[in-house]
DNA sequence: CGCGCCGGTTGACTTTGGTCAACTCGGCGG
DNA sequence: CCGCCGAGTTGACCAAAGTCAACCGGCGCG
């Protein structure tokens, strides 16, 4: 149907990859209309996902990666006791499933926290085609290790002794993820539970609650359920980066 | 020198990869002897690293990964006051320096624990030869892939509540990687300090130091400064995977 | 040979965060 | 409209981990 007009095409899936925040994926890395045609085949647009949908689940068989348009996806781990491991929270134009390839089963669960829709992209079939496309398969390797990077900030926040600190770390990430989407960086809604940070934090449900209160009243935050408005984003920044001992100065 | 006599050059660079624990990139591969020199030829042998060395270090502009031959490399990352958080320890036949392929820069220092040997292998080159061979370009994204899961387990680790549980855990995993390596599992030196050690799980030295007399003490392990010797390796298994408010039945 | 240092251990005390339980608030269904 | 339910908050209490300090013991150096 496009081969008529290959103009509108092109444009056609230069958009839907900009839509898609797959722009990081081949817009850059300059691919020609016939190329980019290719890459675009293989890619799937999923249909809209609801809150508590799964993308995928540990142990699936089926490899992709997924790329975050819309909403928010939580990856997470099943612990031998039967409680889960909270991974990672994805927001729009961050990538996920990088798990899995290895043995070509996902090796962690991804669930959606909120409306949200994906592309998915057949990992087998991306790597063939990156495999004749030199700067497909630079850019495809950036955006693993940055996803590799990205990944050890979690254990970085985990060890911070205190916290008011880690909830600190975590705002200030949102903010900044935000900031690079061109979301108001200050005033967001979060999308996980409670219990959801809690785990990603590395701390019980109520020690959460607790730290959202002191924010508050310390007027660096100001918050409503999931509603968060960032106050005061220097101190903010403060709590995130100070040593430990140093916590009581700032709060 | 090797044209003269392929079948020889060929088991000869066969057997270096094998040593060089690089047996996982390019053996299973079973890629063709011709191919097998261009990798090889790639591979640099460095001279073995003293105690103290540094791989890389945070910022460093060239980028390689590398694959622990010997010994043992420390990974972290400094945080802005000054301080450094662990990020992992790698044992002969695991790679490192897959942060830094995103912007060409390390994201983390590596550093060795104790006299170690390590195979370089410059990225850029492996993948322009990746490209040209599906399997080992497979084999790479698979390698990739697993360090990419084995980083997720140490938020795992983190996310134990109990100083006990995390190093349960870090012990037995341990003992898994010496197994796999066909080293003695149950009696080893840490090559590691118990700072470091301390780091890693997001604890301090002093509950480290604990928790290591703890251990010793419930006669699970048996421990002389760095000399750990597993007396109970069911005993560790069950702690190291005990939901954490059971902990006291076990210990 | 002995002194001092460094890495590690141990003890006493403090503090943070976990536990348990009560309670609030908003949403939803009967 | 009421009452229930689940998510979240708060308080009282407790226990685990952090802090501070003393101490141990092996090693290296003077």
């Amino acid at each position: 149907m496009a081969a008529s007009n290959q103009v509108i095409d092109i444009n056609e899936l230069r958009q839907s990859c900009a839509g898609c925040a797959l722009n990081a994926l081949c817009l850059p890395a300059a691919i020609g209309g016939r190329d980019l045609a290719r890459l675009d085949d293989i890619v799937k647009r999923r249909r809209p996902l609801a809150r508590n949908d799964f993308l995928f689940r540990e142990g699936d068989r089926h490899t992709s990666l997924f790329v975050v348009r819309q909403g928010a996806i939580k990856t997470s781990t099943m612990l031998p006791e039967g409680d889960t491991q909270v991974l990672g929270f994805h927001l729009p134009g961050e990538i996920l499933g990088l798990d899995g390839v290895a043995d070509e089963r996902h090796r962690a669960t991804a669930e959606a926290l909120e409306e949200a829709s994906v592309c998915e992209i057949p990992f087998a079939k991306l790597s063939e085609i990156a495999a004749q496309l030199p700067a497909l398969q630079r850019q495809l390797y950036r955006i693993v290790s940055r996803e590799f990077v990205r990944e050890q900030q979690h254990p970085v926040m985990m060890g911070r002794k205190h916290a008011l600190t880690r909830l600190a770390l975590f705002l200030h990430s949102v903010s900044e993820r935000r900031r690079n989407q061109d979301l108001e960086p200050h005033e967001f809604q979060l999308s996980m539970s409670r219990q959801d940070l809690a785990s990603y934090l590395g701390l019980v449900i109520e020690t959460v609650s607790r730290a959202f209160s002191r924010l508050q009243t310390q007027q660096i935050i100001d918050v409503d359920r999931r509603r968060v408005r960032i106050l005061d984003a220097v101190a903010l920044g403060q709590l995130a980066n100070s040593e430990d001992t140093d916590l009581r100065a700032i709060a």
